[in-house]
DNA sequence: TTGTATGCGTTATCAG
DNA sequence: CTGATAACGCATACAA
């Protein structure tokens, strides 16, 4: 039932360009009409009796009148003519193509993103690729240098853009490739940004606990650098001061990153304390999973021991047990979003903005009030 | 801090084509020699004093004197010279870019086989258009039967391909579109198929839970009429019989869909029973966390009181506790190799063929021997 | 092996 | 408002 190794692979051997190549001829050659051959701008124009160009400006301008719109529309209804993105694409110079760039597509963070921009992408018809930085075990930037040197992108959406990421960043600035950032960890000049209000979140989260009864409460943040974790931290920081809660130093941390393994490496020092807070807020959900794993690894019961929650709103949080409070981000709008100005972008190099998305709080089974 | 609805949407008001068609010519007038323009083929024949078709046959055959190979190589490197995908796909009546379709996007096991396209599609500078069936809550193929009507794609890959999918199967294949279907939910014909070994898994999986001690052993697939499904309880059955041990028809049974819910749903079931046996093995790794959320949920110790494993190797799995076992296909592999198929098939319409790929066995922490 | 000429399907320019 | 024609950048018969 296995596959023999020698003939699972066979798909190497041929260059890619070869074989495209012979593809082609045998299309132009194989005029045995089994390819009834779509039908061109040409022939549309031959058949309604009047110009190419005025084909293709009522496909574009509309600056055509009544009697030829109706005409043309007829025609290319009854000829099922549909236009060549590829054709259209060279003589525009584009490339029908935009650039995704994250740290991997695993991330179910970025996969929600993904269905926001596949919904907006389909209605422009225009293709991405993908590209995972951290694919190959370390971070590899190279091939998005290639995009924007070689212009191989109309545009580029980078997610949860780092320190690290600058360099492709004023690459692609130097290089006038159009650009959206979404939930950057660093505040951005001059790029479309995309991100949610981290700052209002983490006061509603903070509202949450605290309308539990919580009156210590600790954060973990993901990479002190992130501003994104620090605007969470702000926000919760702030709401429980005007609850007249004041959070302890030593109860605010950071984590090495935002995967869930660095949650669960926070949860083994935590869980040290001899005395420790009721509730715990994650920088995100991954961290937090990750924590709340460690933690039942630890019989401690989540919870009845201690409270806990994250950010994002990613669906594993609502398929574990307990299930995930969290403060969730509207990634599918705010993934469309981020396509929409990333059309615009292209279109005319206007000037920059930035917008927040509201996050909602959903409550699950994580955090309870403290046992008294 | 919240966003006002009227500024963040302002996107929706251009249509797509008028958008670009401005950038186009904004592009052309700025002839402000911002945009230092890459060098054409033309340019390089011109530099190295030969025609065109001798560039383009570098470029591509190879069938070029190694003095004007050498040549070539130089000027080329010195100009920086990059073919332009667009005008060699218009050349060719290609699309540069694929079609990969999908019940929902964020499907962590889809997710995975992504991670292999996008390996594959890098190295072949080709784009992907992502459609998930499900995007908008309901079966949706419209996009799809566009996809090949308008021949939007070069080819189409379909992952996880239902009876429900038949008609697209068949629209592909009539309009003659490349197509691979990974791991469909049943036999097809005249279709290039990559699929996991799933009786073998069936097999390796029984002898996991024997080896432990388990006697008595259930089974809950997904839907019955995936073959999928059906071939692991037949390597599962198998093995057991081979062990000795007869699996009992009341311990066979099947979810209405792959789903976490559907787990949960079957859990309650179950679980119900007075006397039942001491390991339950899932259909896939989502119905496997669902069901033991549930069984947690009803205070049902993993694996302590119960073994559970499914099959998939997700790194959901691996992130929640208990751990869940399982059996692990190689998805990134399994991407790669299905993305190479659908290269060759684009390039010479050639037999049909179907592979298998082995399991592995993955061991955490949820299941153990049986409580005697 | 190399060069010439033409085609791929669309848009932009400039007359009419 | 409409038509003729030159790009767009590359591939390929065919001839040399």
């Amino acid at each position: 039932m296995s596959y023999p190794k020698s003939t699972a692979f066979p798909h190497q051997a041929e260059s890619p360009s070869v074989a495209l190549r012979r593809s082609a001829r045998a299309k132009r050659s194989s005029t045995a009409g089994s390819s009834p051959k779509r039908p061109t701008i040409r022939i549309v124009a031959a058949k309604a009796g009047v110009a190419v160009s005025t084909v293709s400006r009522y496909l574009n301008d509309e600056s055509v009148s009544p009697r030829m719109k109706a005409r043309l529309s007829r025609v290319i209804a009854s000829l099922g003519f549909k236009p060549s993105r590829t054709a259209r694409n060279l003589s525009l110079g584009l490339k029908g193509c935009i650039g995704v760039v994250v740290d991997s597509i695993q991330d179910p963070w970025f996969t929600q993103l993904l269905t926001g921009m596949e919904e907006e992408l389909q209605s422009r018809d225009t293709s991405l690729m993908l590209l995972s930085l951290e694919l190959r075990d370390r971070y590899d930037p190279a091939i998005a240098f290639e995009w924007i040197d070689e212009r191989r992108v109309d545009g580029l959406i980078i997610a949860k853009c780092h320190r690290r990421d600058k360099a492709l960043v004023r690459a692609a600035l130097d290089a006038q490739v159009p650009m959206v950032a979404i939930a950057p960890d660093e505040a951005l000049a001059n790029v479309d940004v995309v991100r949610a209000d981290n700052i209002a979140a983490g006061r509603a989260l903070g509202a949450h606990l605290v309308d539990l009864g919580h009156t210590r409460v600790a954060f973990a943040g993901g990479p002190r650098v992130s501003v994104e974790s620090r605007h969470r931290l702000q926000g919760l920081r702030e709401e429980l001061r005007n609850r007249g809660i004041r959070m302890r130093e030593e109860d605010i941390s950071f984590c090495a990153s935002y995967e869930a393994e660095e949650g669960a490496v926070f949860a083994a020092a935590f869980l040290k304390q001899p005395v420790r807070p009721t509730a715990v807020v994650l920088g995100n959900d991954a961290l937090a999973i990750g924590f709340i794993r460690a933690a039942q690894q630890r019989g401690i019961e989540v919870p009845a021991n201690l409270s806990v929650a994250g950010f994002d709103g990613i669906p594993e949080g609502a398929r574990s047990w307990p299930g995930l409070t969290t403060m969730a981000q509207p990634m599918r709008e705010m993934g469309r979003d981020a396509c929409r100005r990333l059309f615009t972008a292209i279109a005319a190099a206007e000037e920059r903005a930035a917008v927040q998305y509201p996050m909602t709080l959903v409550v699950r089974e994580s955090t309870s009030a403290p046992r008294r």
